[in-house]
DNA sequence: TGTACATCAGTGAACGCGCGTTCACTGATGTAC
DNA sequence: TGTACATCAGTGAACGCGCGTTCACTGATGTAC
């Protein structure tokens, strides 16, 4: 049948950010067309009239996941008083709210293992989605330079998510909340002065 | 046919040496069982007269990856002068090299991805495999304790592996290049006094 | 405003494919006598 | 030392399964007249 004006697009966006959280709690290969679309009470057959193929998917869900996660970061530095922006961010990064949500969180420490493999034209273009979202928390970050902040936010930003990515092996709730308070003490420095 | 009186450990270990590279190249889920057997001239049938199963190869592997790594990381400390070993540690991890043989480096960088979807008991396994990593890392580390050695040392491996996995997204030579040597001087900086 | 037709989002059977795993079989070597 | 038999690493066909993708079809709504 057909859907009236604007159906389309919705179910394409719905499609798209129920993408952006299985991707990121089960990883690009983890999750399924047929699963994806059950769980909007669609069948899989009419995923090729929104999107090429479920490479095609997943870029739109990391564009997708990166915009939420960089929202999140820049609510939490909006929210902290002048001059504790980026202790702020690092502590709500290395939170473990963050380390249990993955399917929320960080789409660097969540897809950066499936990135890597991609084919490198999809590669190169999941880490220029990547950059952007390096790009927009450079503001946060100190250094004279545009350049210079955006190169520090991806130092930052990578070197956590590394941190958040093992602390999410860890089975022992208490264990990961000694490893991440350990990390935010260690990138608090590190960033600090 | 029956084979002579060591074949069987041999043909063994060579599965484990093969699967180890393999899967800290593609994934876990990247490189299946018929190809892995047929790069040593054998059959996939064989695969379970060494291993109970994929997942148990995976555990070998992953456990051989961080005797490799740890070796080689052991090595640069010792051929480092005295009180420059945590430097050249830092430099060897983050190096060009490390970032482009993924195959024959740090499992944590390579896999952690993978291991933190495994079903729980394996991740735990896992995750135990990769604390041993640490531990013997933890004697390059400063701290007054042995516990404040190893926790340091988490921190470290795990968040030098995230800048890692991120610098293998990026295909370009030079700016890999770039990134890294941004990251080993954040990391030397980070873990100095 | 009413009618006829075109559109196309969504359906569900079917495709080829590679996966992990199983199993009856082979046959050279180890072992028991 | 020689013979008969057991062993078992490796083979290759076959299994069920889930995957991404295709396609003929449906039918309510948009559009043209």
């Amino acid at each position: 049948m057909r859907y009236s004006r604007e159906h389309k697009q919705r179910t394409r966006e719905r499609i798209v950010q129920a993408a952006a959280r299985r991707f990121r709690a089960w990883g690009g290969a983890g999750s399924g067309i047929t699963t994806l679309m059950n769980e909007l009470h669609l069948t899989h057959g009419g995923f090729y009239r929104h999107f090429a193929s479920k490479e095609a998917l997943f870029e739109e869900a990391l564009r997708a996941s990166v915009i939420e996660m960089g929202d999140r970061i820049t609510a939490v530095a909006e929210a902290a008083p002048r001059g504790a922006e980026l202790g702020a961010i690092v502590d709500a990064y290395l939170s473990e709210r963050h380390c249990e949500h993955p399917e929320r969180g960080c789409p660097l420490a969540a897809l950066a293992g499936d990135i890597v493999r991609l084919p490198p034209a999809a590669r190169t273009a999941c880490h220029g989605i990547l950059m952007s979202y390096a790009q927009r928390m450079a503001r946060y970050l100190p250094g004279a330079t545009r350049d210079q902040r955006e190169r520090r936010a991806v130092i930052l930003f990578s070197s956590m998510a590394g941190t958040l990515g093992f602390a999410r092996t860890l089975g022992d709730r208490a264990g990961r909340s000694h490893l991440l308070a350990d990390a935010r003490a260690f990138h608090r420095r590190a960033v600090g002065r």
